[in-house]
DNA sequence: TACAAACATAAACAAATGTTCATGTATTTC
DNA sequence: GAAATACATGAACATTTGTTTATGTTTGTA
């Protein structure tokens, strides 16, 4: 599928509107206003307007899926594994800060059929980080923990990521290397000197 | 202010209506149907949508303050305010898991200067969190970290919590015990063995 | 019992919204 | 230079939405 540069800046153009107003509040006359052209333009691009979040949210939830299938592939220890995960997260979460934005908070706004496809990815995800972090148990590499606690907590540590690259730059952004090191440190061992 | 039982049972099933659809696809006539009345009746019980939304979000947010504020207040370590902070929010989002829900994601939904007055509350709320945290580093309780990091994700593995109260109870619930001390461990100490 | 408050309905509204259609002008490609 | 493709406009549409107004019924209470 090709890409003409027109359409590539309105669906940026709508990316970052989205994540500004949310989707439901995002109305097609003001992606078009911003773009300086009339609404109905948009459609030269675009079928309708849950497409363009559709199209958003696989495309970035792929990406996700793709780097962790990659990284329980790999011959890693379950630490270094995790590791390498929040590597990734942390790649992709500072390269599209905008995708990954629509990606945690916009989501519940699309449509059956397309709702349960993407829970079911979701929830696919979740259970392959589960499925990670339960090596690293049976292995004793991890505490014993509850394992939904566990995945929900790291999931969590990582997901707020991306709001430092979206938002605007009065305080200096967090360098992703160092951000990458401090959050190694907490997930794998806390704040507790 | 009094607050009929009719009132109450209609703001209790706008919030839940809120909770599962999102503020903005949520209707008032969505609302009224589920009440089983007319729409207009709706306007006997609040005067606008947004007050709906409003009120939680202010009520909600005072009660967090008002925690944490007496946390601080204590003389406890920082290390047992801390876990004294964990056990408080725990324990509101238990109680009151769809307040909380709104409060994690409706947000946006306000309009100026509410949501403006939001903000700010909440990153006072933040601030006083990173005193908690910056205290426990000068006093060597907490590792040496970067203060905006370690408090985001601080929160971050809290915020999440009230889901395990609003999801339907197809697997058990956690019991908020055992989740508070699975959590006290997993922030203080990380998951390493 | 009478009066006020609470609870309810029906009808209508103005504005906003996603989308389509018919049509026109650039721009690219052969 | 002709033909196809990309880019744009304006008008119109059917719905949906929050809210108001006028009016009626029920319920608690002095």
């Amino acid at each position: 599928m090709k890409v003409s540069p027109k359409k590539e800046e309105f669906l940026q153009e709508s990316l970052k509107l989205i994540h500004e107003k949310g989707f439901k509040a995002t109305t097609m006359r003001d992606i078009a206003e911003r773009l300086n052209f009339d609404v109905s333009n948009s459609y030269n691009y675009i079928k309708s307007k849950q497409e363009i979040l559709e199209s958003f949210l696989f495309r970035t939830s792929n990406e996700f899926h793709k780097t962790i299938d990659n990284v329980l592939d790999s011959n890693y220890s379950a630490e270094d594994k995790l590791k390498s995960l929040i590597s990734s997260h942390i790649r992709i979460a500072s390269e599209k800060p905008y995708e990954v934005a629509l990606l945690v908070n916009e989501w519940r706004n699309l449509k059956e059929p397309k709702l349960n496809e993407f829970v079911t990815l979701r929830d696919t995800y979740e259970k392959k980080v589960s499925k990670l972090l339960e090596d690293g148990i049976n292995n004793k590499i991890f505490k014993q923990m509850d394992i939904r606690i566990a995945t929900s907590v790291v999931l969590a540590s990582l997901r707020w990521f991306y709001d430092e690259y979206t938002v605007k730059k009065n305080e200096k952004n967090l360098n992703p290397i160092e951000f990458e090191r401090q959050i190694v440190g907490f997930i794998l061992s806390g704040i507790l000197l």
